[in-house]
Order: C-alpha cells, then structure tokens, then sequence
DNA sequence: AGTTTCGGTGAACACGCGTTCACTGAAACT
DNA sequence: AGTTTCAGTGAACGCGTGTTCACCGAAACT
C-alpha cells in the first residue's frame, strides 16, 4: 500500500530512483483503480490513498489527472506496439499466419491485460484529449499495417487506399477481437470460442483480399 | 430549464402525464450531461439541477443511476433496431444495396445521434450492469442478422456458425463505423471518407463471403 | 365533500472532491 | 560542514456528493 520501503532492510535508494517509483506506483494504482468504470470517474485522492502518499504530492509527478491519463495512453501504446512487433515477427511464407497472429493477440491481451483494457475503455470515453490521443495512435498502428500489407508479394496491384482501408478493417477487427477477450475473461471455453471466430473473420477476410480486383 | 409549464398558457395535464414528462426530461438531461464522459461520470444532482428539479425528486422515477442507465439502454436499443428495420426493408436484389445500407445508418446516426453515442460510449465504459446489458443486445442483433443472411439466396450451403461469425463481423464494421462517424462530426469531408471506406470494407467482405467455401 | 395518493420540496447528515499553502527532513550539492 | 533542492506532509478552504426525512399541495378517488 505504501511507497515507502522497510528502512531497515530496504537497499539504498537514490532520490530520482524514489521518484520514479512512485511514479509507477501512481500509473499502477490509476490502471488499476480506472478499470471498473473509467477515467472520467476517477479522482486524485482515490489514486494518492491507493498509492499511500498524501493527495497534494501527486502534483510532484502529474500536473493533472489528464497528464496522467496520456501517460497511461503512452505506456499503454509501448504494450500494443510490441505486440504487432510480435505479430511482425512471425515468418509471412508461414501457412499458419493466421493462427500464429491471433494468439500473439491472445498472449499480449492477457500479459498486458490492463493495458488494453485502458486503450479499449478510454478510446470511447476517455477526457477528450486522451480519446484523440488514442485515436491518433491507432490511425499510426493503421497505417504500419498498410505499409506491411504493400511489402507482401501478390499486393503489387492494389491502391494505397485499398490498402489502408483493408488496415483499417483488420484493425478494427483486433481491436473488436481483443475486447471480446477482455469481457470474457476468465472463462476459457468462451475466448476458445472467440479466438475460433477471429480465426474464421481473417480467413473471410482473405479470402476476399485475394480475389479482390480479380472478382 | 423547469418542468414546470406555465399555468397560464398551458393546456390542463393529468398526473400521469406530468410524470411521464418528468421522466423524459430526466432521461434526455442523462443523455446530454454523460455525452462528454461516461455514465460513470454522471451524478443524481446534476441530472436533478439540468432537468429543473429537486434532488430528492429524482427517486420517484428511479431507484438509482444504475437503473436510469437501463432504461437508457433499452431506448438506444429502440433507435438501434429501427435502424436494422429500415436496413432491412430495403429490396435485397438491388444491386446497391450495401449503399443503401449504409446511408441508412447514416441517416439515423445523425438522427439519433446521442442513443448511438451511448452505446458505444458505455459498451466499454458503462457501469457492469450497463455494459452486461448492452453486450446481450448487440449479440442479439447478431442472431437476427445471422438468420436474415441464412434466407438469401446463395447461402444454402453456409453453416449456422459461419454465418454466425459473418454477422459478428458485419456488426462489428457497422458499430465501428458508427463511432467514426460520430468522432468525425462536424466535418463532412471527414464522413464522406468513412462512408468510402465502410463501402470498400463491406465490399471486400462480400466478396470474401461468395468466394467461402468454394475457394 | 372528504380522503387518499404521490410528485416535488427543502433542510440536514456525513463525507469526498480539487487545490492552496507553509512546513519538514533527508538527499544532493558546494 | 553548510546550503540548497525537493518528494512528501497536513491543515484548511469551499463546494459537490448520495441519502434520509418530514412536509406540502394539487390531482385522483370514494
């Protein structure tokens, strides 16, 4: 509960180290305390009690809660990001892609569960500035996506556009798959059905990536 | 501001409709203060002082917020469904009639703005109960979508779930595409993109889905 | 005409909120 | 050794919060 650590058997501690510690303990404690409803409803004095410092020294890391709302947009992001690095990552001649794609979804969305959960949450009800924060992350995680569809052989015929738009529906269909996931947990049998139907979407929606133009 | 019509000029009006216009004015006022946050961010007081009311007054019409928050639900619900009505309506063997289907849901998320912005809003942030509520409708949206794709012609061959996880996927672009097109208002320019875009989107599905199978 | 029903009132309760300010005391620097 | 820096303190402020209660007065019923 509280920041400050056993003196007597604590190792020593320089000044920036405490610092950046509570910081931490600050962010944990706001993802923490926000996944029950959302940022909107979340207050100062919650987040010091549940970090075990006094409310007024919150202003020594965080000049608002909006500040520390971006900042969760930014850890939050460095979670995502790895995850498509991950995503990238597996061979693309693979015959199981699909597969490999969704369960490094699976993975991350259950490593990094409040990370996504906040991404999710707040993208639609988050404070204006961390809502347009999210959005433009997600339009960049959109347009990698595109610019990695164009490298894959067989996509030399298609237009920009039509790749930013097949980005844009299969990262709608992450982010609809990864929430899905989120609102089951922790029931197995239903992500089991979940990852089953993400499966099935991908493939429907190669199936018509690739008899597209040629239909 | 007040509930209250002027006695002078106002036709006599029997309890039940006073109470009932009590009521709306609640569920409008709930509407339009959660529109900047989230439900978990609305207070008995302020929906009180927006509708003209005393706090207190606010009991004889729900229990709590929770159960305003389901009453919202259900008429967003309402809004919802008549658009897939309206959807539906339309001649299945015109050739258009995924544009069709589209400025159909734009019209009416234009029209019903704010119930369409709850939904999505509190699909991800509302209270558990809101949010339990909101996930059962769209699943059963899904369920009548998913029978209404099984009559068409061409699709004898499906399977129930295939055409289940179809649906998911349909609603899924259409619920996405409605929040766009929400974030992106007031700018048309912006919208008409959206709407090229869930147009290309929901072609490249089709496509998709008459190649299934016999690909 | 007399009585009941009930939507709305207003005071009061104890508590949580963000923010201010002068402060403490140990770490970090000179 | 002496000075500065600064994360964390604690009291105080004015206001908003949900909920309680006894009360009012007009509509609705008998």
């Amino acid at each position: 509960m509280t920041v400050m650590p056993d003196p007597s058997t604590a190792p020593p501690e320089s000044r920036g180290e405490r610092k950046e510690r509570t910081r931490r303990a600050i962010l944990d404690a706001a993802l923490a305390l926000c996944e029950e409803s959302s940022m909107a409803a979340l207050s100062l004095r919650q987040v010091a009690k549940e970090v075990g410092i006094v409310p007024t020294a919150f202003y020594r890391h965080f000049e608002s809660l909006e500040s520390l709302g971006l900042a969760l947009v930014d850890e939050s992001f460095v979670s995502l990001r790895a995850m498509l690095r991950d995503v990238r990552r597996s061979d693309p001649s693979h015959e199981d892609i699909i597969d490999g794609s969704i369960q490094t979804l699976v993975d991350h969305v259950h490593a990094q569960r409040s990370h996504f959960a906040f991404i999710a949450r707040e993208r639609a009800a988050g404070p204006p500035l961390v809502r347009r924060a999210i959005r433009h992350e997600i339009e960049l995680c959109e347009r990698e996506l595109a610019t990695d569809l164009a490298r894959l052989p067989g996509n030399e015929s298609w237009s920009s556009e039509d790749l930013q738009v097949l980005a844009n529906l299969m990262v709608m269909a992450m982010v609809a798959t990864a929430e899905a996931i989120l609102a089951a947990s922790p029931r197995p049998e239903i992500e089991q059905q979940i990852i089953e139907t993400a499966r099935t979407q991908l493939r429907m929606v190669l199936v018509g990536a690739v008899n597209w133009r040629s239909s």
